[in-house]
DNA sequence: GCAGTATGTTACTTGCGGTAACACCAGTCT
DNA sequence: AGACTGGTGTTACCGCAAGTAACATACTGC
């Protein structure tokens, strides 16, 4: 028996392997999208499909093992980014620059984590099945935006500022949304008033914890 | 030719089916989630696939004219709360209730709106969103409210709004990439300040404008 | 009667996820 | 040595869903 072995060699070859495998996966779903199938996959990794099967039991597992790889490290980067010792404004800054910097830097990544059922077959107008959230979201975004450009005073950039603010805001109610709809760790109105607390600047306002460094 | 009968009708009468075969497949669609089948609805509608093909052209299309209907009848709810005569404040929170209270009321329309790709049962062709990438919001949601609950100081009810916050604040920000990563309506670091300014308050703070009702 | 168009059908193709069933090849136990 | 075990690999198949002919039947206007 090796085993000892392999504990000092770092990997177990079934575990080699599988990171194989994901590196094979990886490659094909940034290549062609998440419209990647089981077959290309093995056939990218020079193997058929079973054997995916075998390591990973479904396509959600592969996915799921997948995923967990780049979400792990963008994690480990946004809690880098919150930690930095700082002030709270330069720190909340720095956490958002470095989420929108990986997007930017990784978009394949990033689309095939969020908006994984894309784009099913080259048709022109390119909705499709799952496309339905972004145009809806899109929509609230845009015209929440307007309305704050109308009536709003922002000052030079307006515009732009209100679309931030407008997709934004849209964002931030739909998440907790969909979060609170799921849990429902609060009643509708505490819901409601915590986020419009939170618009108004409370978390500016807030005072630090006397026990910890700050947020 | 009746058309003159028709335009007094209101509908032709292919438009009179399109409305049953909508009608049907909302009956379907909120009943067996989004993995309602082509032929499920067919039958649903007391007719054979080929017909929806005909008048929807795709599944695509067939769905987008389901989520349509329900859309917009959201975005009329919204503009109305957005447009209530009330102070600034009130109509956020208007505004954030009518949406809330939407997605309470009708859950099913919501998940078939918002999370196309669900239902683990079996048989899900193309990488599915709602197991994978709602964890990555979710997860990094829960940690910043941890963050926020460890570091500030909120008061009574402290972790419930940290909470809340956590997950709006991702939202915001994932909303706010998202559309930014498809248009490109500004630099990155713009996109930074602004949401930083949101988040500390400049909402509340920026006056109405001077030809308007405010918001 | 005859062309045109809308409505409906059955029967098919294609492609996917997923699964048997079998084959090969280490090492291991007796 | 020879049977046992576990891992790697295969081919061939199932079931199911999207999408598409091809054909059948009405109803209209000329």
């Amino acid at each position: 028996m090796d085993i000892a072995h392999r504990t000092t060699d770092q990997q177990t070859p079934a575990e080699q392997r599988r990171r194989e495998l994901l590196e094979a996966a990886d490659r094909v779903v940034l290549r062609d999208g998440p419209k990647a199938s089981m077959n290309a996959i093995a056939a990218e990794a020079g193997i058929t499909k079973p054997i995916l099967y075998r390591h990973f039991g479904d396509k959600g597992g592969l996915y799921r093992a997948l995923a967990t790889r780049h979400t792990d490290a963008l994690l480990d980067a946004l809690r880098a980014a919150l930690d930095a010792p700082a002030d709270r404004r330069r720190r909340v800054e720095s956490t958002l620059d470095t989420y929108l910097a990986s997007i930017e830097a990784m978009p394949q990544v990033y689309r095939f984590l969020m908006h994984p059922a894309e784009e099913p077959h080259q048709n022109e107008q390119g909705f499709d099945v799952g496309r339905h959230s972004a145009p809806l979201l899109r929509r609230m975004g845009e015209e929440l935006g307007q309305v704050i450009a109308e009536r709003v005073d922002l000052g030079p950039a307006a515009e732009a500022q209100a679309r931030i603010w407008g997709h934004g805001i849209v964002g931030m109610m739909h998440a907790a949304g969909d979060w609170w709809l799921g849990e429902r760790p609060c009643s509708r109105a505490e819901l409601v008033r915590s986020l419009a607390d939170l618009l108004w600047g409370r978390l500016a306002e807030a005072d630090d914890r006397a026990d910890g460094p700050g947020f």
